[in-house]
DNA sequence: TCTCTCCTTGACCATATGGTCAGGAAAAGA
DNA sequence: TCTTTTCCTGACCATATGGTCAAGGAGAGA
């Protein structure tokens, strides 16, 4: 998708620029909002002069837009985990997993998405329109066919994908409220897991495929 | 708790136009997030000079308080629902009732509630330490009583609990997410009690209450 | 080495925004 | 009616912010 250009100093050092300034737009992006952040802020945590992130970005809109469209490949890819699978408790098992493997590496970038979503995704509605929306047939279809097929209980697929993305996306967004209640400290190794563990068979359960 | 003083023309107006600032200051923070909004929007979706909300309110912090404080009643008071029951059918069934309503009638007040908390809750973190943590710890005592009844399945009470939410709430802050999905299309009545029904059925399967 | 292209950045600018204030209008009370 | 208190608002201000630019520095190719 991506071409990567021959190596050398000159395209190592726009890579790596790169890469920093979207780390740092990330986070601040995250924290902030779209509205909140500053370019000032951002060039602050990349370590950078204000003045060379807009050489490599020209406007904060194009910075952000970048920012959301890394997010939304990762958020897309996590599918490939569901799509081998022809049984229900693997596949969405799987796609669980992924989803709250992706809650736990990349809160930001969930949390960015999650903004952009909720501000009526100002830069990537055509991709809900297109890409989404063509993703979540196909994946609607094949809960489907699990479904004529008794693998699992006849549950509606797109409430189903709904709760999937909710109920995994809640514990990036919703990170903070969830460490405050763990007394302030974020979830370890073992409370990720059982994380995991329960909202993998609450909703294989709820849909009848435990 | 809200004191209601006596009606006079002075005190109506002062309470016609706090309620009108408000509400327009819920829809521009949900719309734009904290940084987004402008005190001149907020103005205008409520039809006043931008001085006078200087007036009622002293700064856009003071506001957007005000208007978070707002929605943490009301998102606490669905709790009610969940109380009466003593059977997890019933008092859950009621609970995810209720929050999908108020997803569905103050979708703005969710997604303040939902940045404000990604952002780390920075006006209403000693509520979550106080009233929030208090009204987990019951709830989950709750669930763990009718687990040692035997009235479910054992499963991880605040999991369950944050499951609730992120299910509930996500058709509210990711509403435009779904709309797009359903062609552009707000949900109308009947898909409105399809989504109540299939998380409901999903939901109460998936822990052994159905 | 020389030249060309790309990278870097301090200084600068126009604008938008939160917030102030003085003075007037309208209720409330006496 | 007269006085006091509350409400209203246009004009104004200081500051912060996104974005520009010109001049210099550093790789790359010849």
């Amino acid at each position: 998708m991506t071409d990567t250009p021959r190596p050398s100093k000159r395209n190592e050092i726009r890579a790596q620029n790169e890469t920093l300034i979207l780390q740092a737009a990330e986070k601040v992006f995250a924290e902030a909002g779209f509205g909140g952040a500053t370019m000032q802020l951002i060039a602050d945590v990349a370590g950078l002069p204000k003045a060379n992130l807009h050489y490599y970005f020209a406007t904060k809109e194009e910075l952000y837009r970048r920012v959301v469209q890394n997010i939304f490949e990762i958020w897309l890819h996590a599918a490939d985990s569901m799509d081998g699978a022809d049984d229900p408790a693997e596949g969405i098992g799987a796609y669980i997993e992924a989803k709250m493997e992706i809650s736990r590496r990349h809160p930001n970038g969930s949390k960015v998405w999650a903004s952009e979503v909720m501000h009526g995704a100002p830069v990537i509605q055509d991709y809900l329109e297109t890409t989404l929306r063509d993703w979540t047939r196909g994946r609607a279809a094949l809960i489907q066919r699990w479904i004529d097929e008794g693998k699992m209980a006849p549950v509606d697929p797109e409430h189903l994908l709904y709760m999937l993305w909710a109920t995994t996306q809640h514990y990036a967004d919703f990170g903070h409220q969830i460490e405050t209640l763990n007394g302030g400290r974020p979830l370890d190794d073992l409370q990720w897991q059982a994380a995991k563990d329960s909202v993998k068979s609450m909703i294989l359960r709820g849909i009848g495929a435990a």
